[in-house]
DNA sequence: TCAAAAGTGTTTTAACTACACCCATGG
DNA sequence: CCATGGGTGTAGTTAAAACACTTTTGA
């Protein structure tokens, strides 16, 4: 496993994969954070990840820490690589070079346990971590950049939802993720009129007026790169 | 230098840096290139690139492969990680994950020859690039796109120019990088609106009609990450 | 005076913003 | 009948696209 034919310029560093992991809760975009069992920064939060093996591409690197690290029922929607962290001396252990993915976890991937090294798992609000370990802050901070681009011109929202949802509900994705409210009617105009959103019918009960139920009409999303 | 404090569990791979680097010839969009002295690949056009150092940022090691690979006299304008490449089987030494770049050597960046493993080094139409070695061709594609969408909301255009510049040249670099071509009256509309461009008094004689000479009103890029 | 390249405006269309009231349901 | 949340339309503004002729210079 550790046999390595590298040429001899090839100063070996340490590969790793963080994953940024989002998903929505109480109507928050919420991000998936672990506690440290091991040194360095034990006891302290952290994005999920760890060392990529030497015959598993990276995506599947990052896939497996998910879900030895922490519990989590479902499969991720998306995943996807978005800035490789590579500072000298952004880990005391030496040069660890790590691999940033962002990943989103669909509606009911709710609860999570630690794993692996970890003390525990949890859901944070993304807007407002606690404070995290090695580089993590940053990474975090360029995930949520890359999410709200995403946000645009993929219908990445879906991703966050059920088979079936309400357009409020939609647009409540759209709020969390970009961290500020949008008008109702704007928000309904410019997303019936890209066409994939086919009405599904039945209606949802609650406490005011029903709401017309949707499902997407459009194409699949792919785990995996670019 | 090659000793190493990683945690057992970190499986060393090999890091390396790639880098995509544009310029104007003949006003054509151009990539550079050089021509692989050792196996792998050997006598094979290639992106330059190279191993990572334990001690060095990647956008040291990518400036460092450029100006030991190829003899480039001006410094990039701009450089940026754009994705990183790490498929188990893209090189045949063994897992090497490769960091790639993007650069923008500015106007006058012409005369490069090989230098380290080598055998030479020029400048290639970016669009229809020859065979390239590894998974190069997929790398500079993805070098492209982005080279594109930056094109848009940062003034990049302006790093392919000397100082001053006629609005033509200035055309003429986006629909190099575009590979189509644009409207004048718009184009001229878009840019002039933008506010970045100051007059610069002087005229450049030409066979037509001179142009009026323009320079940057606004601020600089940088070097680095994100 | 001709060739060659630079320069210049208007109209149409699409997309986004702001904004206030009525509707359907359950309790 | 009232509280709660869902649903609807219009007007103004801005950004982009299409499109053809005149101007300045050197040879």
């Amino acid at each position: 496993m550790s046999t390595l034919t590298l040429p001899p310029q090839a100063t070996p560093a340490g590969l790793a994969v963080d994953i940024a992991a989002f998903a929505m809760h109480q109507g928050e975009l919420q991000v998936l954070l672990v506690e440290r069992g091991t040194l360095p920064h034990a006891r302290t939060w952290a994005l999920p990840g760890g060392f990529v093996q030497l015959n598993e591409e990276l995506h599947e690197a990052a896939l497996r820490e998910l879900r030895t690290e922490t519990t989590v029922e479902l499969e991720p929607r998306l995943l996807e690589q978005f800035y490789t962290f590579g500072a000298v001396d952004r880990d005391p252990r030496g040069r660890i070079v790590s691999v940033a993915h962002m990943a989103v976890l669909p509606h009911g991937t709710v609860s999570v346990t630690g794993g692996g090294n970890t003390l525990g798992a949890g859901w944070f609000p993304a807007h407002q971590p606690p404070p995290l370990a090695f580089d993590h802050a940053e990474i975090l901070a360029h995930a949520i950049e890359r999410l709200q681009v995403r946000l645009e011109y993929a219908n990445l929202a879906l991703e966050f939802l059920p088979e079936t949802f309400t357009l409020p509900e939609l647009q409540g994705v759209h709020e969390a993720i970009l961290n500020r409210k949008l008008d109702k009617r704007n928000f309904r105009k410019r997303l019936l009129a890209q066409g994939v959103l086919a009405t599904s019918g039945e209606r949802r009960s609650g406490v005011g007026r029903p709401a017309q139920l949707y499902r997407r009409a459009g194409r699949l999303r792919l785990v995996g790169n670019l």
